[in-house]
RNA sequence: GGUGCGGUAGCUCAGUCGGUAGAGCAAAGGACUGAAAAUCCUUGUGUCGGCGGUUCGAUCCCGCCCCACACCA
């Protein structure tokens, strides 16, 4: 293949600015963005994603932005396949591409490469998440025990989320999820150049905070209203509409609300910059 | 001015029948293979308001002072 084409990746935690660097980038070199961002790919979303403005989005082409709904299944091998698709489209006219976004597993997939483990179909995966909520992380340790006894040994029983996956995978397929971990990645025919953004923890606080504000003068609490009746989509299991859906069903205050996403804003970031500290050596 | 209730970790508080103290939240660190803006794990030394007194020993008891709140004047 063609070993000149080039991905420059635009990482970094949220609020660095990776929006107006990649743009800058994408005007320097020509060239079109692919975001790397779970949330911004859905049009239903704006205000509380912080999605770069018509304007920017006008000033270069941006593939995985607006190009979902929240209705439609979203995850890390849809990213994975879109993502491809969208560079080689991009090299088609270009040497470079420019990729940006704080998703750090999706940025992982598209470079690496993430292995092949068969879909579960919904029932099976209603059926689970129905036995969690009405028996809890006793059941599912209990089920995995049962079933997946080497995820039972060496997988991570604490954590729900990944104890549910495990257990349609293993249900499914008759193996346990560990054994499609190949631990191999692959080898992208382009090359990969990463920047990551930094900025001062203290710095970056701010920003967040300031960032949150202008949200809620944007408008944020209006955006929420109208998704509350999707409140329970994985979509919006999103810092920024949570929080203002507690708010609209009486749990917390206004303010409250705000604070919290000034907090989760912070906890999200401090997660993202462990993840690049670890992937972008 | 008087009375009452407080002053313990960044915040809200618990506690020690006197042997220098612990929870939640915040914060920090980490993990991460189909929900990843999700999910999960780990981490708690602070003149226990100040100065004296009693005591082998006080954050805990006593006295005075300072501060906050409430009520009475």
């Amino acid at each position: 293949m063609n070993s000149k084409k080039t991905c420059i990746i635009v990482s970094g935690a949220t609020a660095t600015g990776k929006t107006a660097y990649a743009l800058e980038l994408a005007h320097k070199y020509k060239t079109q963005i692919i975001s790397a961002d779970s949330r911004q790919c859905y049009k239903e979303l704006n205000i509380g994603v912080a999605k770069p403005s018509v304007a920017q989005l006008r000033d270069a082409h941006h593939y995985f932005i607006n190009s979902h709904s929240i209705t439609d299944e979203v995850n890390v091998k849809v990213f994975e396949h879109y993502a491809l698709k969208a560079v080689n489209k991009v090299f088609e006219t270009n040497d470079i591409a420019v990729m940006a976004g704080g998703t750090g597993l999706y940025i992982k997939a598209f470079c690496e490469g993430i292995d092949e483990i068969p879909a579960a179909n919904e029932k099976l995966r209603a059926t689970i998440s129905e036995a969690y909520r009405v028996g809890g992380m006793d059941r599912l340790t209990d089920e995995i025990k049962k079933v997946d006894s080497k995820y039972f040994v060496s997988g991570e029983i604490q954590n729900p989320q990944r104890m549910m996956r495990a257990l349609e995978v293993k249900l499914s397929t008759g193996k346990s999820i560990l054994d499609f971990h190949s631990g191999q990645n692959v080898q992208r025919d382009f090359e990969i150049k990463k920047i990551n953004l930094e900025v001062p923890r203290e710095e970056l606080y701010e920003r967040i905070n300031n960032r949150v504000n202008k949200m809620m003068e944007d408008g944020l609490l209006n955006e929420a209203e109208n998704l509350f009746p999707h409140r329970n989509l994985n979509a919006l299991q999103t810092v920024g509409y949570r929080e203002l859906f507690n708010f609209m069903e009486g749990k917390i205050s206004l303010p409250q609300a705000v604070e919290e996403i000034k907090k989760n804003t912070r906890h999200f970031a401090k997660r993202q910059i462990t993840w690049f500290k670890k992937y972008n050596s």
